[in-house]
DNA sequence: ACTGTCTGCCC
DNA sequence: ATTCTGC
DNA sequence: GCAGAATGGGCAGACAGT
C-alpha cells in the first residue's frame, strides 16, 4: 500500500483492516504506540506472561457494539483492541488523552465500577485509566475533576440508548465545542461530539446524491477512449466514457459532490505512474466539463492548493496549528492526542480520516460539493483580524463535520497546501490540456495524430500559464474560446508576472564545459538577493514580482521610484529580470542576504527603508509592446543594454564575462565569491527564455556544490523528529550539534533532513534508535524552540555540507564567539556522509565554526585576508 | 503594550 | 534552498 | 530529465493571550 493513500484508514472492500490490525501492518518503531495505553501499561508491569496481561485487559472493561445506532459501552464490554484511551486531566478538567498529561489518579476513586475487576498491582498504582473505545462515539464532558468518577461510572454502568439529536442549527453551531452542549452530556454519549452544520452553499440537491439511478445525459454522451500512441501503455484509464465517470453520482448542471474530487485523488494516489495519474485526472476534469463545465475553475484550485493566482496575495493562513485545534473541536480528542497520533501517521490527512472513522454519523453522506469547498476556502482566506482564527477554526470544522470518509483527508491535506498524492502543478496542467482537447474535438483518433495533438495542446496550455499565471483567466478563456486561440487571451504583458526561468546546479567547471560543448556561453554573478521581476506598464505604472510571482511591489516602494530615472526615455514599457541584493551605500558594498531579509515587507514608505537594495538586472523580457521570450539571449541582452543605464549602487547589470576558457571561467568563478555573490550563472547566449523550466540553458556554479570544495562541518546528531509522509515511520530530520571542548558542551548547530537516500534514512534510523534517551544530557545546549521528539546520546559523527554559515535566533554553536547570545547555524546543511572514523569529541569544535563564520568573504576585512593567509600557512 | 506562536515566503 | 526517486 | 515530495535557516507580519 502506497504510504500516501488515505484508503485504508476509511474501509474500503480490499483494505480495511480493523485498528488493530492497522498496527499491525504499519508498526512504527520509533513510537511506541500509544493508542491502547491499558496494554502499554500492562506491558509496563512486565512481570506476568502475556496470558495474565490479556486477561487483565479482558477484566478492565469491554465493549459490545449493539448495532451501528446504539453504540452504548457497558459493564463487560470487551474494550481490548478499540481502547482509544482516555485519561483524566485535572487541570484541564478533560479527557487527557497521553500519558504525559495525565494525572495521578487511582482506578478505585475514579471508576469503581471498573476497579473491582482490576488486580491490587494495577488499582492502587494510582496511575490512569482507560474507559473509551473507538467504538464509543461520544466521551462525556467535565464540568469538574471531581464528578469524573461519576462520569466514567455512568458509561460503564448506565449506558443510554443513543438518542438522535436534530442537527445543531446553522447560526449557533459553527464555533460551538462540545462542551458547550454541556449538561446533557451524560445522556449523550450516544451522540458524536463533531458539530454538524447544513450549510445551504456546500449541499447539493438531496436527489443528486442518492439518485443512483439516474444518469447523466451529457450532450457529449458516451466519449470514447483515447488509446493511442505513449497514451495507449496507460489507456486503462483514458479508454473510459465519461458516463461511467460520473457513476450516476450527480446530475448534468449540477454542483459536482467533493467526493467526486476525493475518490480522484484517492486512486490517483495509489499509482505512481504518471500517465496513469494524468488520465485519472483527465477523465476527472472531462466528467466535469461534460456536465458542469463552472465547477471546473474550483475543482483547479482545489487540485492546485491555491485559492487565487498567486500574484493576488490571497492566502489561506492555516497550518498544522490550526488544523490541530479545528480536528480537536471536530472529534472531541485533545491536540496532543492529534500531535501523537500525527507522529505516528505521518500525515494529518490520515489521522483525520482515521478519527472520523471512529465516529457514527447521522443522515445520508457528505454534503461538501467542490464549489463549496472551495468558497469555504477563500473565506478562509480572506477573513482576517481579531477572532479570524477562531473563524477559520470554526469553517474547517463545519466542512469536517459535512465530511465524509476520505474526503475528510482531501479537506485537510488541501487546508494543508500539500496533497503528497504525486500530483501538482504540471500534471495539472496537462489533464486540463488534454481534457479540454477531448472535450472539444472527442477522443476518437480519426487521423491517427491524436497523441501528437494532445501533447500540442499540453504545449500550449503550459506555454500560456507560464506566461500570464492565472487560472481566473485562462479557464473561462478555454471555456469560451476555440484552444488555439488561448494564447490570444492568455499571453505575457506588464503587470503580469512571467514565471521566471531558473537554473541547473552542476558539480564541476568542466561540467559547464561539457553541457555547453561549443555553443556560446556567457557567465553572470549569481548575487545572494531576491529575485525581482520588473514591470514597467505603458501608463508608468512600476510592478516587482518575486519568484514565486508574489507582487512585491509595496515592498520596494524605493525601486520603484528609481526605475523610471535609469531608464531611457524611449522606453514606454519593458519587463526585467533582475536580482535586488542588500547594499551599503556608504562603503559601496553588497550585503549579505540575511541583511536583506530583515527588510519591511508590507506598505513601505520610501522614507523609513533601513535596509537599502541595489538592482542587478541580468535580462529583458519585453520592451515597448513587444515580448522578448523567444528571442536568443543575445538579443534581450542587448535589448537590456539599450535601455537601461546604470545607476551606481542603485540599478546595475550583473556582472557578466563570455569565455570558452576554463581557467577563466574558474578564475571569474572565485572572484565572483570573493565578490561577495554566491558564484556564477552560466548561460549560452542562442537560447530563448523558457518561463518556469529549470533548463538546462542555465547553470548554477556554486562553490559549495564542487566535489571537495566549500565548507564542511563535522556535527554529533543528539536529537531526531519523526518524519512525515513518504518518511513515515523513520526520523524525517535530525537535530544536530557541534562539540565546545572549553565548555565540554555539545551545542546545536541545525537541523538536517536532506542528503539521504531512502536506504540510508532507514539505516540512519535503525543505528540511532538503539541510542535514545530518556531526556537529553546536562552538557547538551538546545534552543527552547526547537526540541527534538528523541534525544541521542552522542555516539555518531557526521560530515554535513554548507553552503553559509549565519548567526541563529535558535542555535547554540559557538554561542558567545561572534554573538554575545546568539550562537551560530547552517545554511542549506545537507549529509556528505558518516564519519565512522571520528568519535563526537573529535567533532568541529566551537571556536573552528566561529573561525569558519568569521571567514566568510562577507565579514572579511583587510585584517581578516591577512590573517586567513596566515593561517592557511599554520594549517600546512 | 508586550510577548509568544503560527504562517508564509524568501533563500 | 538541496536532495532523492519513479517514470 | 522531469515532476514531485521530503527536508533546511530565518525573517516579518498577524494574532492571541496577558
Amino acid at each position: 500500500m502506497p504510504q500516501k493513500t488515505l484508503s485504508a484508514f476509511y474501509g474500503k472492500p480490499k483494505s480495511s483492516p480493523n485498528a488493530a490490525a492497522l498496527r499491525e501492518s504499519a508498526p512504527n518503531p520509533l513510537v511506541p504506540i500509544n493508542v491502547n495505553f491499558i496494554a502499554e501499561k500492562v506491558k509496563k508491569q512486565g512481570r506476568e506472561d502475556e496470558a495474565v496481561q490479556q486477561k487483565k485487559r479482558r477484566r478492565l472493561a469491554r465493549v459490545v457494539e449493539d448495532s451501528p445506532s446504539n453504540n452504548t459501552i457497558k459493564e463487560g464490554d470487551d474494550l481490548e483492541d478499540d481502547v482509544e484511551g482516555v485519561i483524566l486531566n485535572e487541570k484541564s478538567k478533560t479527557w487527557a488523552e497521553s500519558e504525559s498529561e495525565a494525572v495521578h489518579c487511582s482506578i478505585e476513586e475514579t471508576c469503581p465500577a471498573i476497579a473491582g475487576g482490576v488486580e491490587d498491582g494495577v488499582k492502587n498504582q494510582n496511575t490512569w485509566v482507560a474507559v473509551a473505545s473507538s467504538k464509543m462515539s461520544s466521551i462525556p464532558q467535565l464540568e469538574s475533576f471531581s464528578e469524573a468518577p461519576k462520569k466514567v461510572a455512568s458509561i460503564f454502568m448506565k449506558p443510554k440508548p443513543k438518542s438522535p439529536r436534530a442537527p445543531a442549527n446553522k447560526s449557533t453551531s459553527a464555533a460551538s465545542k462540545p462542551d458547550q452542549n454541556e449538561g446533557e452530556a451524560g445522556q449523550d454519549a450516544g451522540v458524536e461530539p463533531i458539530v454538524r452544520i447544513e450549510a445551504e452553499e456546500n449541499v447539493a440537491s438531496p436527489s443528486s446524491v442518492t439518485a443512483a439511478e439516474k444518469r447523466v445525459k451529457a450532450d457529449v454522451g458516451k466519449v470514447e477512449g483515447v488509446g493511442l500512441g505513449a497514451l495507449a501503455a496507460a489507456s486503462k484509464h483514458a479508454a473510459v466514457d465519461v458516463d461511467s465517470v460520473v457513476g450516476g453520482r450527480w446530475d448534468k448542471d449540477q454542483p459536482i459532490p467533493f467526493e467526486f474530487l476525493a475518490d480522484t485523488f484517492e486512486e490517483i494516489s495509489e499509482t505512481s505512474k504518471r500517465l496513469d495519474i494524468v488520465n485519472l485526472l483527465i477523465n476527472c476534469f472531462r466528467a466535469i466539463l461534460t456536465t458542469t463545465p463552472e465547477d471546473l475553475l474550483p475543482a483547479i484550485y482545489l487540485c492546485t492548493n491555491r485559492v487565487a493566482p498567486a500574484h493576488y496575495g490571497v492566502e489561506l493562513g492555516i497550518g498544522e496549528g490550526i488544523l490541530f485545534k479545528a480536528l480537536s473541536t471536530a472529534t472531541g480528542r485533545s491536540e496532543q492526542r492529534i500531535k501523537d497520533a500525527l507522529k505516528q501517521e505521518g500525515d494529518l490527512g490520515i489521522v483525520a480520516v482515521k478519527l472520523k472513522s471512529t465516529q457514527k454519523t447521522f443522515g445520508a453522506g457528505s454534503k461538501l460539493t467542490v464549489r463549496g469547498v472551495f468558497k469555504a476556502f477563500k473565506d478562509i482566506a480572506t477573513s482576517s483580524g481579531k477572532n479570524s482564527q477562531k473563524v477559520k477554526e470554526g469553517s474547517i470544522v463545519k466542512m469536517l463535520a459535512s465530511s465524509k470518509g476520505n474526503e475528510t483527508g482531501y479537506v485537510i491535506r488541501s487546508l494543508q497546501a500539500k496533497l503528497r498524492i504525486g500530483l501538482a502543478e504540471q500534471s495539472v496542467l496537462t489533464a486540463l490540456a488534454h481534457s479540454f482537447y477531448l472535450w472539444r474535438e472527442g477522443a476518437r483518433d480519426k487521423d491517427g495524430r491524436l497523441a501528437d495533438k494532445l501533447e500540442q495542446a499540453s504545449q500550449l496550455v503550459k506555454q500560456a500559464y507560464s506566461e500570464c499565471p492565472s487560472y481566473d483567466v485562462m479557464i473561462p478563456a478555454l471555456l469560451s474560446h476555440p484552444m488555439e486561440e488561448l494564447l490570444q487571451h492568455c499571453h505575457f504583458m506588464p503587470g503580469v508576472p512571467v514565471k521566471p526561468m531558473l537554473a541547473k546546479a552542476t558539480n564541476a567547471v568542466t561540467e559547464v564545459i561539457d553541457k555547453f560543448q561549443d555553443s556560446e556561453f556567457t557567465c553572470e554573478y549569481k548575487y545572494d538577493g531576491e529575485r525581482a521581476q520588473l514591470h514597467v506598464l505603458e501608463d508608468g505604472t512600476v510592478m516587482i514580482f518575486s519568484r514565486n510571482s508574489e507582487n512585491n511591489s509595496s515592498k520596494y516602494p524605493d525601486i520603484v521610484q528609481r526605475v523610471h530615472k535609469a531608464l531611457r526615455s524611449d522606453v514606454k514599457s519593458i519587463v526585467l529580470d533582475t536580482e535586488a541584493v542588500a547594499y551599503d551605500r556608504d562603503k559601496k558594498k553588497i550585503l549579505p542576504f540575511q541583511v536583506l531579509s530583515t527588510r519591511k515587507r508590507k506598505d513601505v514608505a520610501v522614507g523609513d527603508i533601513d535596509v537599502q537594495v541595489c538592482v542587478f538586472a541580468f535580462d529583458c523580457l519585453y520592451i515597448n509592446g513587444r515580448s522578448l521570450l523567444k528571442c536568443p539571449l543575445e538579443e534581450r541582452r542587448a535589448a537590456l543594454y539599450s535601455a537601461m543605464q546604470e545607476m551606481e549602487g542603485e540599478m546595475q547589470f550583473a556582472t557578466a564575462k563570455t569565455s570558452k576558457d576554463v581557467e577563466e571561467l574558474q578564475r571569474f568563478l572565485d572572484e565572483a565569491v570573493d565578490g561577495c555573490t554566491e558564484g556564477l550563472i552560466v548561460k549560452t547566449l542562442c537560447d530563448t527564455y523558457e518561463p518556469a523550466k529549470r533548463s538546462s540553458h542555465w547553470l548554477k556554479l556554486k562553490k559549495d556544490y564542487l566535489q571537495g570544495v566549500g565548507d564542511t562541518i563535522d556535527v554529533v546528531p543528539i536529537g531526531a523528529f519523526h518524519g512525515k509522509g513518504k518518511r513515515t515511520g523513520v526520523f524525517g530530520a535530525y537535530l544536530l550539534s557541534i562539540y565546545d571542548p572549553e565548555t565540554e558542551t555539545y551545542q546545536t548547530i541545525s537541523k538536517l533532513g536532506t542528503g539521504f537516500s531512502e536506504e540510508v534514512l532507514q539505516q540512519l534510523a535503525d543505528c540511532m534508535t538503539p541510542h535514545i534517551i530518556d531526556k537529553p544530557k546536562k552538557y547538551y545546549t538546545w534552543g527552547e524552540t526547537l526540541v527534538p521528539d528523541v534525544w541521542f546520546d552522542t555516539v555518531k559523527v557526521w560530515e554535513v555540507k554548507a553552503a553559509d554559515l549565519s548567526i541563529s535566533p535558535v542555535h547554540k554553536a559557538g554561542l558567545g564567539l561572534v554573538d554575545p547570545v546568539k550562537g551560530i547555524s547552517i545554511r542549506f546543511p545537507r549529509l556528505i556522509r558518516v564519519r565512522d572514523d571520528k568519535a563526537p569529541e573529535d567533532a568541529t569544535s566551537a571556536e573552528q565554526i566561529a573561525d569558519m563564520f568569521r571567514k566568510q568573504a562577507y565579514h572579511k576585512t583587510e585584517d581578516v585576508k591577512e590573517q586567513d593567509e596566515e593561517d592557511g600557512q599554520e594549517d600546512e
